[in-house]
RNA sequence: GGGCAGUUAGCUCAGUUGGUAGAGCGCCACGCUUACACCGUGGAUGUCAGAGGUUCGAGCCCUCUACUGCCCACCA
């Protein structure tokens, strides 16, 4: 690959698409993505969160494969054993809602008619064809994930690890099966969990609705209700038992309108007295509060709907009825029959289903339970004493206040696609045991084999989630891959799943595997559009990252996904960020491009090194470079990618580009080869190594760009990342800081006085120390700030022989520069004009001064911070010296 | 009802051990200096949301307030 040096002419602009498809093809073809095991090395390991196999690739995607191939990619510049490994996830409810979808659309048939065993065939089929879709495209994005080691949550070895760990957690008591209130979702007709539940705000009415007191003609009990038609259910009426109001009724029995039965009148402490009429329709079978009211007063519960939300047998006349027209009719008849007090208009929340945007049903079901306490409190212990870390910090408190109040897991769901619940019920004696095997033989208690029957429900996707961080290196075998990348390193993902997934993940780690399966977890924020809303299909403002990429490049996209915000903060994605990045790549292409220009046929590369010999510029760039290298290392190692990031942007244009690249222009046209090649090799060396620094934020264009430069090794992606190394001359620094501070000067003066002529004459009246500076950089004065060379005059401030009256001057703090122009130059105006910055000057000596002065500053500041004050305080007193002195001899003329 | 973030130049955002405020875009003015107009040079713009406090010193720490956003929560 490195045999296009010097052979082939870079274009004049980057051009991604070729590069990026080149490359990806290149490394994956090498086999670079797959860790070597190593004994002797400490492998890094971070399990890429599955996508959705139902899902398009979004953002979110780009966001993590950003960050997680930026950790991954600097990983394996280490030299350690780096695995990232990739996989997709079955999707619970929404992968069986797509195929439902599909097969109604096909032959208007629904799963039912279709029956388990072709359903799932079906299901089988699609996912597939459809299975990888999003995984590739996750190339597109540059992901160098091992793909040797894909996963699937739903292929066999996952299917077996999902049962041997519902076996062993049913041995061990912690899988139980009860009766509670759940969320219905009539949609998806199947149980979901809280977290898969949105609460949205909406207008609702309270219904008014007074109960007769039995016996007790004219009394009534009047109750508030947002679901009127739970009352088809109730089977009490509950008042606060303080409620002077109520006491007498306590114990009575009410006659239920339109059904005519009759309940009791309870007292329990659930129940607010201020609210509504204090008095509460009870029913267990359709409300959370009153199921437990229920519990406590030993309540009937009658379920008065069926899975599809109509009202069921035992919602008397209005059995059939949707949930909704039966409210319509229940109110309705209400009224006419008098029972309606009256209706207020009413704000609350209604639960709605993430999944499938119908409202939730709280009714009571069977299912199976996860025991949570045993399995949170060792999770919470490890976020406790820091063995799981949480970056940002803040995530950690949202991660142990959940799991404090954390209820058991209800894991069962009603759908067809899933972790068939291994369960198996022998209709000969009633036994009820678990298998880890695909099915059971016999029954375990009396050995039958002809009455067996495996439990309907499938396991909550997050079950299998769960476990993935195990499961994917071949748990229950004990491989080579589980002993050696278990523990992993980073799990990195958005900060809505810490909930569903991370605390799952980290709970049954510890349970199953004994240890943390990650000892950070990174939470990167959502990517939002330019106005700052989140993306939505309905808004219509998701942006495809593919057309991202191949309207920028995957580099681009990246770069400003990495740079535009910090961890767990939300990013807006814009046009112009996207372009800026863009245009950072063509930058550094360009800078290549140029140096390649040159010629670097026979160059050999050898790494920036640092020496007295060599001019100030390098000993200036390469000190610049090592310093650079030390803050990305840093960064890079504290999680502050963004940062990193920056810091690099920074180098490369602000420092390399802008001037670094200016100034060994003159050099690089030295008719002396061995000047021209000293020059080049600093220019390779600093740029290759910044190369390597920048390759975990642009792969691409880095990759290209440095096969394009001398280099050792076969690819960028494996070479080692620069090590920090403390080449820092910081004399060489200040003393290039001191030439940019003369040459900026120069350059504005001469645009602030309109300078017409591109060359004008100057005279540099140095700092004696800083004289033969000038004199040895007098090439680079003249070229950068264009200065006529024959009229460039150095002096010490006593060689000087006269200071030149028309002249524009300023002060830096190691000279004061003088640009003759005589005739054009307007002596009041440059007299106010120095007068102004002697003003600057005096208020920056007169704020010094002030805190020099304070006792308590120069007593408890640190020495250096007072050393600091004091030399700025003696700079700027030489500077105004100096202006005072400019000053004086424009008075004279 | 609790909790957590954000509020810094016209716009988008940086700013981790508290030490005289930064970048890009946009804007204005120059500019084909043979890498780059996806460019170069120069310039303008900020009581760092408001009010207190701690400190020699606060964008950064503490308290309160305002607005914005997010998360959690069984008031029918």
């Amino acid at each position: 690959m490195s045999d296009i040096i010097g052979k082939k002419e870079m274009e004049k602009a980057y051009n991604p698409a070729a590069a990026e498809a080149k490359w990806y093809a290149f490394w994956q073809e090498k086999g670079y993505f797959t860790p070597k095991i190593d004994k002797s090395k400490k492998p890094w390991v971070c399990i890429m969160p599955p996508p959705n196999v139902t899902g398009a690739l979004h953002q979110g995607h780009a966001m993590f494969v950003a960050a997680e191939d930026a950790m991954t990619r600097y990983h394996r510049m280490l030299g350690e054993p780096t695995l990232w490994l990739p996989g997709s996830d079955h999707a619970g409810i929404s992968g069986e809602t797509v195929v439902e979808k599909l097969i109604w659309k096909e032959s208007k048939q629904t799963k039912n008619d279709l029956g388990r065993e072709a359903f799932l065939q079906r299901v089988w089929q699609w996912m597939d064809e459809y299975r990888d879709v999003i995984v590739q495209q996750l190339e597109v994005l540059g992901a160098s994930a091992d793909w040797t080691r894909k996963a699937f949550t739903m292929d066999p070895p996952r299917q077996r690890a999902v049962r041997v760990a519902f076996k062993r957690l049913f041995d061990e008591g912690l899988i139980y099966r009860a009766a509670r209130i759940v969320n219905w979702c009539p949609g998806s007709m199947t149980v979901i969990s809280d977290l898969e539940v949105d609460m949205v705000e909406e207008l609702g009415s309270l219904w008014y609705i007074r109960y007769p007191v039995k016996d007790q003609p004219g009394r009534f009990v009047t109750v508030a209700t947002t679901r009127p038609e739970t009352m088809l259910g109730d089977t009490a009426v509950a008042v606060n038992p303080k409620d002077t109001r109520y006491t007498d009724l306590v114990g009575q029995m009410l006659t239920l309108p339109l059904m005519n039965r009759e309940i009791p009148v309870v007292a329990d402490d659930g129940v607010d007295a201020s609210f509504g009429t204090g008095a509460v329709k009870t029913t267990p079978g359709h409300d959370p509060l009153d199921f437990e009211i229920g519990q406590r007063h030993n309540l009937p519960i009658i379920n008065i709907m069926n899975p599809n939300a109509t009202i069921n047998e035992n919602g008397g006349q209005y059995v059939g009825l949707d949930r909704f027209e039966a409210r319509k009719q229940i109110v309705a008849d209400l009224e006419r029959e008098g029972f309606l007090v009256k209706v207020e208009p009413y704000t609350h929340n209604v639960p709605y289903s993430e999944r499938a945007g119908v409202v939730v049903e709280p009714l009571v079901k069977e299912q199976w339970w996860v025991k949570i306490k045993p399995l949170a409190q060792p999770a919470l212990e490890a976020a406790y004493k820091g063995r799981v870390k949480f970056v940002p910090d803040r995530f950690k408190k949202i991660y142990t206040d959940w799991m404090e109040n954390l209820h058991d897991w209800a894991v069962s769901r009603q759908l067809f696609w899933g972790h068939r619940i291994p369960i198996w019920y022998c209709d000969n004696c009633g036994n009820v045991e678990a298998t880890d095997e695909e099915s059971l033989a016999a029954c375990g208690k009396c050995g039958h084999s002809d009455q067996l029957r495996q439990d309907p429900d499938v396991l909550d996707t997050w079950f299998s989630s769960g476990m993935w961080p195990f499961s994917t290196l071949g748990w229950p075998d004990q491989t080579e891959d589980l002993a050696y990348f278990y523990p992993g390193s980073v799990m990195e993902t958005a900060p809505d799943i810490i909930f569903l997934w991370v605390a799952r993940m980290i709970m049954f780690g510890i349970h199953f595997m004994g240890d943390v399966p990650f000892h950070t977890v990174y939470l990167h924020g959502l990517v939002r559009d330019e106005k700052g809303e989140k993306m939505s299909k309905s808004k219509g403002n998701v942006v495809d990252p593919l057309e991202n990429v191949r309207e920028f490049g995957s580099d681009a996209l990246r770069f400003t996904l990495l740079t535009g915000s910090t961890p767990g903060v939300d990013i807006k994605l814009s046009r112009t960020r996207l372009t800026d990045s863009r245009n950072f790549a063509n930058k550094l292409w360009n800078a290549t491009r140029f140096i390649s220009l040159s010629g670097l046929e026979g160059l050999e590369y050898q790494p920036a090194t640092l020496s007295a010999d060599l001019p100030l510029a390098d000993r200036w760039i390469i000190s610049r470079y090592s310093q650079v290298v030390k803050d990305t290392s840093r960064m890079m190692e504290n999680y502050q990618l963004g940062e990193a990031g920056r810091a690099l942007y920074d180098f490369l244009w602000g420092e390399f580009c802008d001037w670094y690249i200016e100034v060994s222009k003159l050099r690089l046209n030295s008719p002396d080869p061995a000047t021209k090649q000293a020059s080049q090799q600093v220019l390779v060396g600093v740029l290759e190594g910044a190369l390597r620094l920048l390759h975990p934020f642009m792969p691409f264009v880095t990759e290209e760009l440095w096969q394009n430069l001398p280099h050792s090794g076969e690819s960028l992606i494996v070479a080692l990342w620069p090590e920090a190394n403390d080449q820092i001359d910081l004399a060489a620094v200040s003393q290039f800081e001191a030439l940019q501070e003369v040459i900026k000067g120069i350059r504005n003066a001469k645009s602030e006085a309109k300078v017409e002529s591109k060359r004008v004459a100057a005279i540099i009246v140095a700092k004696p120390e800083l004289k033969t500076l000038f004199e040895q950089q007098a090439e680079s004065v003249t070229r950068l700030a264009g200065v006529e060379a024959s009229q460039l005059q150095i002096f010490d401030a006593a060689g000087l022989p006269e200071a030149p009256r028309q002249a524009l001057s300023f002060v830096t703090a190691g000279a004061t520069v003088y640009l003759p122009l005589a005739g054009m130059l307007d002596l009041a105006v440059e007299r106010s004009r120095l007068a102004k910055e002697i003003e600057e000057v005096q208020k920056e000596i007169e704020k010094a001064e002030r805190t020099l002065s304070n006792a308590s500053f120069v007593d408890r500041a640190p020495v250096a911070v007072v050393a600091k004050e004091r030399e700025r305080l003696a700079a700027n007193q030489e500077k105004l010296s100096r202006l005072e002195q400019r000053l004086q001899e424009l008075a004279t003329v």
